[in-house]
DNA sequence: CCATGAACCTGGTCGC
DNA sequence: TGCGACCAGGTTCATG
């Protein structure tokens, strides 16, 4: 589910509940949650500290308290949401963190979502690659990194440690931008086409953020809110319709395992 | 270095 | 209505 800008609109969302706040206690009903810390590490390390920032490093929400942060992955149906009660018959609730009269709740149908517990951000800076909505993802950057591998093009985007944050939707929509087919190969697409990935990207990324990112099926972030880049969306989940360019039927195709959408005709060197 | 397939989970949809 | 097959916004690990 989650790609950068729903990270980003979660981690916006639930900001402004916990800074300056401390957690009380936390109640877990799926234990592998808890990806490499215990219950009993959390009482000694984490409990009673201030939250000192909230913010999204790659698919990453960080709830930072200086001497140690939490890292909440989202994968598939992650949710993250603060409330003012629990509903005790809520189906899905893997764990929640109690704090002031609130609870932060993490509810994640598929059950794949995970926390993490770590001294500072270094475990995960040396596996992720770059943000692609830093000043570092220039047109440079691209142009070196991107022909240095021999890689199918969509493969390379989905790969974390290569560029982080792109999921399947905005993989598909920045490379439908961009005119470049999801099967070339990352070494021998033209210059020019590259370029335009960089900015197809940043572009996808960044307008999905003020959207308060995509909802396909029903997913709020903040209450009630829900984003609606879905709207948006030219290539993703648009198989068997026509290409709003060229009017091309788009085709559904696997690659790395993913559904991938594209246009045949506008889409090229394959 | 790179591609593929399985695993981790639950629920929705589609065809018969 | 029921049932099986397949699909889903992600990541990791094993294998060739």
């Amino acid at each position: 589910m989650p790609e950068l800008p729903e990270v980003e609109t979660v981690a916006k969302s639930i900001e402004k509940h916990l800074i300056a706040k401390s957690f009380k206690s936390i109640h877990v009903n799926w234990i592998k949650t808890l990806d490499n810390f215990s219950l009993s590490d959390f009482k000694h390390k984490v409990k009673g500290l201030s939250v000192a920032r909230v913010y999204r490093r790659a698919k990453y929400i960080i709830i930072d308290f200086n001497e140690v942060l939490l890292a909440v992955h989202l994968r598939m149906t992650g949710k993250l949401y603060v409330v003012n009660s629990i509903k005790p018959d809520q189906k899905h609730i893997s764990l929640f963190l109690k704090f002031d009269n609130k609870y932060l709740i993490f509810e994640d149908t598929r059950k794949f979502g995970r926390f993490y517990l770590f001294d500072n951000l270094d475990y995960l800076n040396n596996k992720l690659g770059i943000e692609p909505l830093s000043n570092n993802f220039s047109k440079e950057w691209i142009l070196e990194n991107i022909k240095s591998k021999n890689r199918q093009i969509k493969s390379l985007l989905l790969d974390q440690s290569f560029i982080c944050g792109i999921g399947n939707i905005y993989a598909d929509e920045s490379l439908w931008f961009a005119k470049i087919h999801p099967l070339s190969i990352s070494s021998a697409i033209p210059n020019n086409k590259l370029i335009k990935l960089q900015t197809s990207i940043v572009k996808v990324l960044s307008e999905s953020i003020k959207r308060g990112g995509t909802t396909i099926r029903d997913y709020t972030y903040d209450f009630s809110y829900v984003g609606n880049y879905a709207l948006n969306l030219k290539v993703f989940n648009r198989s068997g319709k026509k290409c709003l360019r060229c009017k091309s039927i788009i085709l559904k195709i696997k690659v790395a395992q993913r559904g991938t959408h594209y246009c045949p005709n506008c889409q090229t060197n394959k």
